[in-house]
DNA sequence: GAAAATCGTTCATACTCTGAATGGTATTGT
DNA sequence: ACAATACCATTCAGAGTATGAACGATTTTC
């Protein structure tokens, strides 16, 4: 039975799954430089952006919808808290949790974070058009809400 | 002054340097799955896909184009040459260059994992239709070239 | 022909992340 | 009521990936 619906591609760099993780590879590192000044890595960035989309979690709930291990959201709300972006409280119905929240410093933090990605995407977005960009947003954006990702 | 071109987005998840990194390590996480069967990882499909796409090449050339540290590609050479799919000769022009290039066996390691980002793709680009596909392949493709990524 | 530069390799190290072990808290079953 | 179990956060040891400095071999420069 032949394919009726031939989409694969012939060679490797036209594949999604090798622009994403080149083009993925090289944009976080570029991010990573734009953050450095603000003392923040992108996972940090992450944990922010939940906060500000979903408002106090524990951290159990952080780490499951990143997709790391527990721990790791340890050492990240440590390196938040130090920063004073974000609140760390036992909760009081269950003491065993650890609830985080932004700060007001931290709402600043992710202010900046955000100017900082949008000097990027000035940058990443250079050769694409108003309509080519508003595009690629776009299917990004639907790629990313199918993935469970933050949109 | 007021910004005659403002793209900017409000919020980080709808910047591209946002999806891109989040997007990015999901579909590397994927691929480095479907590639383990293979006995390969992202980086060994990177050098294979140069010595296809250039021809033969000495190590500093590969290090330089894909951004990585010489010594790095000792060790990709070296897991690439056990497994037959690399031949690896001293130049005879310049006996301090080690000269790569893909075997046969290179070239079916090649194919395979072609065949894997072409299944990987189907489930990513699942939610998209055929024109959403080809725009963001396309849109894809003119970011990498721009980058100089391998396209 | 000596000095400097280049290529590949090894090695020590930094960094990120995970998984197992632990202590404290909550829930379940009897 | 209370023992057993489950759950959350934390610490810690260790795996995996990458870099940069040091070195030997070779080539280029002066």
């Amino acid at each position: 039975m032949l394919n009726v619906n031939d989409v694969n591609a012939t060679s490797l760099p036209g594949t999604l799954a090798f622009r994403f993780g080149t083009l993925g590879a090289m944009v976080t590192d570029l991010f990573v430089a734009a953050l450095a000044p603000l003392d923040l890595k992108p996972k940090h960035v992450g944990v922010m952006v939940m906060l500000d989309l979903h408002g106090p979690a524990a951290q159990l709930e952080i780490a499951r919808t990143m997709g790391v291990a527990p721990s790791l959201v340890v050492s990240l709300a440590d390196h938040l808290e130090k920063l004073g972006a974000i609140q760390r409280v036992r909760d009081a119905g269950d003491r065993r949790r650890q609830v985080l929240s932004l700060t007001g410093k931290g709402r600043e933090l992710l202010a900046d974070a955000l100017a900082a990605a949008n000097r990027l995407d000035a940058d990443l977005a250079g050769p694409l058009n108003e309509k080519d960009r508003k595009e690629l947003n776009r299917l990004l954006g639907v790629l990313a809400a199918e993935a469970g990702l933050p949109h």
